[in-house]
DNA sequence: CGTACGTAGCGAACGCCGTTCGTGTCAACT
DNA sequence: AGTTGACACGAACGGCGTTCGCTACGTACG
């Protein structure tokens, strides 16, 4: 460790956070599809190949780097029974913040489980704010993997018209338009509720999106009990 | 390499649908990533090149593709009031096994909506359900986007345990694994939920989200009426 | 002080990818 | 018969992830 060169300004050694750090640099600035492996050599002043020292694959980086973007998530004040469902929609809100200020990185956990530490204190939280409000267990349990679905498919989907350059408020219009060129009497319903289809911002609709689950979890019938891993049955009514 | 004619029979003409039809036959054999111009201009005997006398790019052979998948669905009978429910959970099962049908196709309408005729035509039934249910124009509209936005990450998340081999089933006693590893005392929630957790088979769990986000629409409230379209008001929350 | 060695670092290459360019080919029309 | 135009495609460009095996250096040891 000790002196680093001198002729180089401060270069830092290489390391599995540095390698991290570099891609985080990048995804920031230029998306998800811009973590190259080169791109990220490229930011530590060196060349791909070094980079395979300190992490498994490109899946590897991408990993830690989610982990590390849920690292920024704000947990909150302990859980309240008597605002569980507002710390709730906070809690899930600054989930997508974090995701939305590092584009793409929700193809990340929709791509396969996230089990970091950060990630898992997330869900502790999650499940915990549940529990709080008197949810059952089952319902938790399952609810919790459908809304981190929505939560990580929404972010994603906002970072794909985020790097076409399209706004979400153009997207909108965008959709009006290509809607309403369709035939009103083949598409009757539709047509009858353009304006709703295409109004609201990104955020009103997200957090609509999660209102809707969150109510659900209040009103759905739990889940059949059963042993840990039942086969598939049919399907219910 | 230089093929004649007489190797092959009969060589179809190429045609827009020709190459889409290409497309989904890869696509079934080896999944969405296996859909590059290569393989797909190879199933026809002819260069990568050619392709683009049909197809804009890649991408827009993708959206042909998940298009065509989309006209699988079958919509069912017409929209009954007093079955609605049933209806709308058939539908979106049907939705879901016609993509798992077509592994990954399900990344495609993450990336960009969909407005190609057949996805058009899923849409309006669904909106059409929803309306014979009785839901408030505006809950169906937003809910729409919500729903079909986790059908299709559902979809998709399980396409990628099925590229890397394991089955649900595996997928659950793994993760199952990686939680009990953690630390009791730091993650108690978790802990005393894992059999939950880890419980039920993919189409259980599905339904059971469908059940969540259509149990949320009879219980949400409209969001707030505003510039786009301030239309009909629904019942006061 | 000289030497040997383990290893972090990395240049170069392999086999893929999407896409474009310019040329070949041939049917249909003049 | 000559001309034209659309279709087809070989070859190439610049990128990608990943691997191989060589360099060069810090350190431990003789």
């Amino acid at each position: 460790m000790g002196r680093s060169t001198r002729d180089r300004p401060a270069k830092p050694p290489l390391s599995r956070d540095a390698v991290v750090a570099a891609g985080l640099d990048v995804l920031r600035a230029d998306g998800i599809d811009a973590v190259t492996m080169r791109r990220v050599a490229a930011e530590l002043d060196t060349g791909p190949a070094s980079l395979y020292v300190y992490v498994r694959n490109r899946q590897d980086l991408l990993d830690q780097m989610f982990d590390a973007v849920a690292g920024e998530i704000a947990l909150g004040d302990e859980p309240d029974p008597a605002r569980w469902r507002e710390q709730l929609t906070a809690l899930l809100m600054r989930a997508r913040e974090a995701m939305d200020r590092h584009p793409g990185v929700a193809r990340v956990p929709l791509a396969n489980v996230p089990t970091g530490p950060n990630a898992v204190r997330v869900a502790e939280r999650m499940l915990a704010l549940m529990r709080a409000g008197g949810i059952d267990d089952r319902v938790s349990a399952w609810a919790t993997d459908a809304i981190f679905l929505y939560v990580n498919a929404a972010s994603y989907e906002a970072s794909i018209y985020l790097e076409e350059g399209t706004s979400s408020d153009d997207a909108g219009e965008e959709i009006h338009g290509q809607f309403s060129a369709l035939p009103a009497d083949e598409f009757p319903t539709i047509f009858s509720m353009l304006g709703h289809l295409t109004s609201g911002s990104a955020d009103q609709r997200f957090a609509f999106g999660l209102q809707l689950m969150i109510e659900g979890l209040l009103h759905v019938k739990p889940p059949a009990p059963q042993g840990a891993a039942a086969g598939s049955r049919g399907r219910p009514g």
